[in-house]
DNA sequence: GTCTATAAATGGATAGAC
DNA sequence: GTCTATCCATTTATAGAC
């Protein structure tokens, strides 16, 4: 049933979204005002309380939109028949997806906007995503916790480096073949790791 | 030179920055106040700038105090013959440092103060640990940047995971052998990685 | 739905007396 | 060196007119 008024006024929550990210981008996670994303939408600060009741509720919509693409291009990833190419295509695509926005990786992985907790719904959209992986990482063959942790650790550590150090650069994700070469000689069950 | 002035100004220094440290790991790297400080070391406001030209300087400091901490505890160690041993030593040493205080992990290691960046002098303490690893590895056998790099990605991202998906837990870090292990059997030249 | 006006608070930082 | 007083900017958020 979303009539006019209700389609209108998601379509505004969207500008506004838009608006806190390109903001999030350029001054940092935390590096913005609600007076800033007012201007930016054509608005004053106030008006924005009528699209959410908080900047919290800004950030967590913003929480869940980015686990939303990030979701969505896991799901357009192109279908690989080998699992152990479905994992490296993986890889990249989440390395591409993390260093093309600092602040989206802030948000999405590191604690740190003071306080800000993902509300249960924005937070079952990132577990969707982790449940995926599991699942890639079962097709290949591997299995269990710590392989799974393992894996993130491994992967974001590349990605965390990369924004942290040399924003903008290769020097870490670069190493994503490397990386999974390493990892996937020590995890896989049986024979052929290498695949490129 | 140090007469009885300059050394009671030093000692008051560390005073204000023992204070930080400690609101910072209560209410988060940046979520503590010049009068939150002052206050914990009996002062008003206004007096902590004898001390410390803004905010950012404090920041500094305590940003070259972490690197001076985790260098001390690298020097600290016991002297291992196999340079592997001392890989793996450094490594749960590292990962021990990091949790016991997420709010130095984000200073020291993540771009979460907005605006913050160490000062020259600071960043020369962070750069000199880096190059002890460097010859950690190198006496191991193992040299060269992405060598380094994927070490760097590696054990940091474990560190993160961790504090950032399960603080006071165990989960990522005690996977540093398994790690170290798979790492070791990539990167070392010959045979034996496994030691324990 | 959007505005003006403003609350109510907080922030870092400075001036100047003592 | 420390204080009071205060500046000045800024913040999130609310009340109520239009």
């Amino acid at each position: 049933m979303p009539d006019r008024r209700t389609e209108r006024h998601e379509q505004t929550r969207e500008e506004i979204l838009t608006a806190a990210w390109g903001l999030a981008r350029g001054q940092g996670v935390t590096g913005w005002t609600l007076r800033e994303v007012a201007q930016a939408v054509g608005m004053r600060a106030p008006s924005l309380y009528v699209y959410f009741a908080s900047k919290d509720a800004i950030y967590d919509a913003m929480f869940a939109q980015g686990y939303r693409e990030l979701a969505a291009r896991l799901a357009a990833m192109p279908e690989l028949d080998d699992p152990v190419d479905r994992l490296r295509a993986g890889a990249r695509m989440f390395l591409d997806f993390v260093v093309e926005d600092i602040a989206r990786h802030q948000l999405l992985f590191l604690p740190v906007v003071p306080g800000f907790e993902p509300s249960s719904g924005s937070y079952a959209v990132a577990e969707q995503v982790l449940e995926e992986l599991r699942s890639v990482l079962l097709e290949a063959g591997i299995d269990g916790q710590s392989s799974l942790d393992l894996y993130t650790a491994l992967i974001s550590g590349l990605a965390t480096q990369q924004v942290s150090n040399e924003p903008g650069g290769t020097r870490w994700i670069g190493l994503v073949d490397q990386a999974l070469d390493m990892y996937l000689a020590s995890e896989l069950p049986a024979s052929d790791a290498r695949h490129r």
